[in-house]
DNA sequence: CAGTATCCCTTATGATACTG
DNA sequence: CAGTATCATAAGGGATACTG
């Protein structure tokens, strides 16, 4: 457990709990949606179990998660109300933390983060294959699917085998961009740097296939004088 | 450095920087006005000289500080923009983390941080000299003086010698918990645990001397169902 | 006043393997 | 699926003394 700060001020009691390592990723991940141990997990796949289980024990220890005997693991009224805080810091992230080193870009949890985000009603009824390929990632997470329905959104890495609807193919640092909203599909496509494949009516109604991110739609800070 | 988390989500990038220890008290000192080295480091007396120079050197790498030639540290642009961080974050520790270990009292933080609060205009003309008693402090932390002039506000640990207007005597907890907005000057009064003693008139007015903490006026969770 | 220099030591955490 | 067990390493950070 962390350290006492040992200062009666409410920030210092907030970042006792708050200020560990991955404690407000999993937060994160449960103000998101995410319930379940494993589905927690995905979202910080760098985290070991061990950890997350700890974590997690803290975060109910603290009163800001209940652990239900069915193993879901649900915020409680002080765990609701840290959205607010979630919200603050990835609003500051987007706007102040443009650059992303290579390691931060990661295939698999993209994928994940934009499965969550689709949008059913602006994709073709029945199911429908967004294939995703990255020339420039590593050798077994180059190639995605998306398969999407009316049962929600699977993510695959190895080929489902169904016919594929669009294809879409650049660095994995264009579609990250993308998604994050540092810059639109437009732009991305028209650089060239993201090529989307398969028929033109598809192809268009594309970017209105997913929400982005939530933080996508913040504004970046405007070049001013001091 | 903290370690990269390897993901491109903002919340995960800010949190690269923000979730070492005392970085964000750091932040709020200076969200506070403080400029100085030394006036920082009176916000967070139990963090070392070294680790605050570190801190301090951090957030100028990070963007967040400028460091001035005449030697201050002054928040920059995106510095400035922490501020809703710490609101929240605040806002959350004083709605949910209500109780205060014993190690959490500090008289010399709390003097510290009552005499930014002192409002000028609500306290007589001339030197006013408010002392503090905390008969449960330790010996050598017992007895305050806040020297409340036109040019500012002093936190004396000794006896300036001066003519005292009013004394507070109770104990440290009680006046922390004022302080923070937990309970008010009148129910602490009422109850007895905090005696003003002084002429009748600046003891009713005393309340009006402070605007206590940030976040004292936060409204408390109101017993509620899931 | 405004920091640096050391030094030790806890402990956090990453990695990996394993279990009910 | 939902975690625990174990382990070794790095390093974060506390304490104290010292300097320009």
């Amino acid at each position: 457990m962390a350290t006492s700060y040992q200062q009666f001020c409410p920030v210092a009691k907030a970042m006792e709990l708050l200020d560990e390592r991955w404690t407000l990723l999993v937060v994160r991940e449960l103000v998101m949606g995410s319930e379940h141990f494993n589905e927690v997990r995905r979202g910080v796949p760098r985290m070991s179990p061990t950890l997350l289980s700890k974590r997690l024990h803290q975060l109910v220890r603290a009163g800001v998660v209940d652990r239900r005997p069915d193993g879901r693991y649900l915020l409680s009224a002080a765990g609701r109300e840290l959205r607010p805080v979630v919200e603050a810091l990835g609003l500051w992230g987007t706007r102040w933390i443009g650059e992303l080193g290579d390691a931060d870009l990661d295939p698999r949890l993209l994928m994940w983060d934009m499965h969550r985000s689709v949008v059913a009603d602006a994709v073709p009824q029945g199911r429908t294959v967004v294939r995703f390929r990255f020339p420039d990632a590593p050798t077994g997470s180059r190639d995605w699917w998306l398969v999407i329905s009316a049962d929600g959104t699977d993510v695959c890495d190895i080929d489902p085998g169904h016919e594929v609807a669009l294809t879409v193919t650049g660095r994995l640092r264009a579609l990250t961009e993308v998604w994050r909203g540092d810059r639109t599909w437009q732009d991305a496509v028209g650089a060239g740097e993201l090529v989307v494949s398969g028929p033109a009516d598809l192809r268009r109604s594309l970017p209105d296939w997913f929400t982005l991110s939530t933080f996508a739609r913040v504004p970046r800070p405007v070049a001013a004088g001091r």
